[in-house]
DNA sequence: AGCCTTCCTGACCATTCGGTCAAGAATTTT
DNA sequence: AAAATTCTTGACCGAATGGTCAGGAAGGCT
């Protein structure tokens, strides 16, 4: 077992080199996919030797896992966040914006998770049809009882969010198409998508 | 050069052969892919030996090119339809349903997609900034006239479009994490994703 | 200072990878 | 049937890959 795999990294070095470490894993996982992904890159990317990031983690996958791990809990944490309101729209509304902040803030860690789920999702699918499903469906009961209440539009929940989760991380998962097609000059994109989901979410739930 | 990569595939066996192959070849780049899939992989799942893959095709990014290349036009195909009506609300509508069923018929050629673009688009970044951005201009032009025109809501036209291609194409690149969350029963998830998709788009176009 | 622990790396290993080749098997043509 | 062509594969090659290990360098502690 590498020495950082311990529950604690204590020293100074061992928090600055895992960190290191994630952070160069993070660049090559989620723009080539585990497979994809070979522990020389990683080396490279870290500017450390491959032993040396052997010295750190176990392998290639506990590297990969620690990175899912962490992931998985801001992923599920936003919409979490949802709750009742006496302003059921501009909940959902924020979640959206949210989400969007996110693909725009952490679009690396969006690009991570829509290669695990690409492939299959291997690694994370009992936290799919554990956690996540859990959640999902509170939330999915919550927005059910908005409609039965009359407050928002009928429509399905799950549904819903599922065109939450793929208007937002569209931006960045498919970052390169939206700027291909966009040109190169639209530094502002994530203000005009934001504007638009913000106008279709809103008449979407409009009642 | 190999056989098979002539203009014309002649003998009935090439034909066979070729078709087989890039069969299997979608299955594994689709999910692994470009960098994650080994011809290996290919051979086993087409049934045949590693140099009889490479007997009919050059090399492994040949593979990957010839699917890509058929990929584009079908792709571009549904988009290209969209044309001036009397109503644009159901031409916009008809669209997302096209794109729909492309997700549900054919999924492989979706999440290759997804797996190119992910990676940063390194074999098709031309067709992207090319005949994609101009394509993509054309409908964005004819959607604003339809704004000017007062037959549907002001919004911004690229955007719409990245809306309409991020929730049809979910669930096809995501289809593991929607079948884990919306449980395992759920084999009518593509008609109630299109009565979704259809009351959202309405809403969000309506005047 | 000296000692102990942590940190780092060159050299190495087994396996897998993309790809080649010569020679044999199957098919088509004559 | 014989000849010409197309098809197929076992054996092989060099490079890359995940991973190991012994031993040395650096850091921390008294």
């Amino acid at each position: 077992m590498a020495r950082a795999a311990g529950t604690k990294g204590q020293t100074r070095i061992q928090r600055e080199k895992t960190e290191q470490i994630l952070n160069a894993a993070l660049n090559v996982f989620s723009t080539y996919g585990f497979r994809g992904s070979t522990i020389d890159q990683i080396a490279i990317e870290a500017g450390l030797s491959k032993p040396n990031i052997l010295y750190y983690f176990d392998g290639k996958d506990t590297i990969h896992g620690v990175l899912l791990a962490r992931l998985l809990e801001s992923w599920l944490e936003p919409l979490e966040h949802m709750q009742d309101s006496d302003d059921p729209i501009s909940e959902i509304c924020a979640y959206v914006t949210r989400k969007l902040e996110m693909a725009r803030d952490f679009p690396r860690e969006s690009r991570l998770f829509a290669n695990e789920i690409l492939q299959g999702a291997p690694h994370i699918i009992d936290d799919l049809t554990g956690p996540l499903r859990a959640l999902t469906q509170r939330k999915a009961d919550l927005i059910q009882s908005w409609i039965t209440a009359g407050k928002i539009a009928s429509l399905d929940p799950h549904h819903l969010i599922f065109s939450i989760w793929s208007t937002t991380q569209h931006y960045a998962d498919f970052d390169v198409q939206v700027n291909a097609v966009l040109g190169p000059q639209s530094s502002d994109r994530f203000e005009k998508a934001a504007a638009h989901l913000d106008h279709m979410f809103r008449a979407t739930l409009k009642p």
